[in-house]
DNA sequence: TTTAGGG
DNA sequence: CCCTAAA
């Protein structure tokens, strides 16, 4: 199958690669992404389409469980592969603006539930089965989008190479272990950037690992680089102007003390 | 392993 | 916070 864009059922399948804005208007084309092999996913894929179709007349791509729709899915995953999984305003305004039953609250949490779905063992997943096919490209993008910051480039296409499938690999390899989990933001307290900046005042900059071991030593989720980090951003944070600073402020005092420690030495 | 810096 | 070249 060296196929790319053909016609199934009154659709047209279109390699992801080659997809167009118009082709994304048409309700009446799909996408993968390499499709060779999962000719055999992309059939069942299509003939549920089909089905569903002419079971209901009226709304031919909606399921009766009210549930989401085939269709549905794939345009999520199409706007969460675009916009990324931290603005489900826009997937919602973007792609979801006509469907009226879905919040981007809705999108959200069935994302979520698709990323669950995609990790555990097919034989622990319920419901109407989703396509693995999906599945797959659900993991590519949340993994891709959980170390990507969204805020420098805007958005992203992610590439459309499928995964192994998890569960039918080996359980925890080294290779599904690459991509590590973002941790969770722990924002430093005013007594935190304090003791920081009293350390740096006593032993200098650049000696992260002694500022660590002097303050921050019980502070387990505080490493070397988060230390130096902060600081950093506390050398910025005194430079810009009190309006555009954000969180909990910070003492005028404590940020004069850091400008005076980075300037001088 | 620890720093230094850009991402 | 993350990622990683350098030291």
């Amino acid at each position: 199958m060296d196929v790319q864009t053909f016609q199934l059922h009154g659709y047209t399948i279109i390699d992801n690669s080659k997809r167009s804005e118009s082709d994304r208007n048409s309700k009446q084309s799909l996408y993968c992404g390499t499709m060779e092999p999962y000719a055999t996913t992309l059939v069942h894929l299509i003939e549920k389409l089909s089905t569903e179709r002419s079971a209901s007349s009226s709304s031919s791509l909606r399921r009766t469980k009210g549930s989401f729709s085939m269709a549905e899915l794939e345009e999520l995953v199409y706007a969460v592969e675009y916009f990324g999984t931290r603005r489900w305003f826009e997937v919602k305004g973007k792609a979801f603006k006509d469907a009226n039953h879905l919040s981007h609250i809705n999108l959200k949490d069935k994302w979520e539930t698709l990323v669950h779905t995609a990790t555990i063992p097919p034989q622990q997943r319920r419901g109407d089965p989703v396509p693995q096919m999906l599945l797959d490209k659900v993991l590519v993008a949340d993994a891709f989008w959980s170390q990507h910051r969204v805020k420098l480039h805007g958005r992203h296409q992610v590439r459309s190479v499928l995964v192994p499938i998890p569960s039918t690999q080996k359980q925890e390899g080294p290779s599904n272990q690459k991509t590590r989990q973002r941790r969770t933001r722990r924002p430093f307290s005013v007594a935190e950037a304090e003791a920081l900046v009293h350390t740096i005042e006593l032993v200098g900059i650049g000696r992260w690992q002694e500022v660590k071991r002097r303050a921050f030593s019980d502070a387990d989720h505080r490493t070397p680089v988060d230390l130096k980090d902060k600081w950093n951003t506390l050398v910025h944070t005194a430079r810009i102007p009190p309006e555009r600073r954000r969180g909990e402020p910070i003492p005028q005092e404590l940020l004069d003390r850091v400008l005076i420690v980075h300037t001088l030495g």
